[in-house]
DNA sequence: GTGCGTGCAAAGTATTTGCATGATG
DNA sequence: CATCATGCAAATACTTTGCACGCAC
């Protein structure tokens, strides 16, 4: 909970500083994105936020999430599924996306990050970020489906 | 040559193989496909396409990727500006992204290649691909526009 | 000649934007 | 009470699809 509320009052701050208006609509779609478990998209959102707060449009949602971006409370990340998600900032991580059931884990490896800069350095690049994704399936998918289901 | 007469040869086997026709568009879009660099969307190779054959519509490009793609000759990548991409279906690699000029990078790194299993397996995921891009400045971005350009 | 491929335009997604109305500071 | 934020609908950007016609096999 500490978590939340830290981001809850980082946000309200964020607003505040940067001289944006606190309004409930921006409560609500902060609100129902700390619900979420992290990688939602703003029509998933926005659909489940219409349910409590039907006052909340569809382009309000898509507004305070661009909003929440710039203000570095959230990411925004992509999968490969013509959809822009977010995901909460913090520090660097990479994505497993398993293809089975769309859960996405969530790692950070060192080593990866260092080998990453002795690639650049060969090519006389500058790096500013990455992604890393790695599709495949979780343990329960591959539990559930070895001979496939659906 | 050989490779490009290669992918070509590769292709027509395919169509007659999976009894899809032979085609003047398809032959066009493979062609127009292989002048390029890779990394090309349908909307762009539309374009170089129809200065020379402006027999070949908007859809059929869409289409013959798709079908390329289908038969493993290319392969669908996208760098986040909202556009599917394709390249040349090969041995695998990743890419460095330069957010200055667009300029794409192929690189292979076989440590990082390694180090991916260490993690996969330390979640209990059976992983299926990856893909890794690090975007950042080339050096002819650095150098041209140290002060910035633009 | 049959059926797949093509081209057009229309439909479909995901997202953004113009503008009048409404709420915040 | 001046602005900024919102909601609606229209616009945009990319891609797919329905359908009649034409070409490959």
């Amino acid at each position: 909970m500490l978590k939340i509320d830290n981001i809850k009052y980082r946000f309200l701050d964020a607003l505040r500083r940067e001289g944006f208006r606190v309004t409930s609509q921006r409560i609500s779609v902060m609100n129902a994105f700390m619900e979420e478990k992290g990688h939602v998209n703003a029509e998933d959102l926005y659909r489940k936020l219409r349910k409590k707060h039907p006052r909340v449009s569809h382009t309000t949602v898509y507004r305070t999430l661009k909003l929440m971006n710039k203000c570095d409370l959230i990411k925004e990340v992509e999968f490969g599924d013509g959809t822009m998600r977010y995901e909460l900032e913090q520090e660097h991580h990479d994505h497993l996306v398993c293809t089975g059931c769309g859960k996405i884990i969530e790692f950070l490896s060192p080593r990866i990050e260092l080998d990453q800069d002795r690639i650049t350095g060969e090519f006389d690049f500058l790096p500013h970020h990455h992604r890393l994704e790695i599709f495949g399936l979780c343990k329960d998918c591959r539990e559930a489906g070895s001979g496939d289901s659906s």
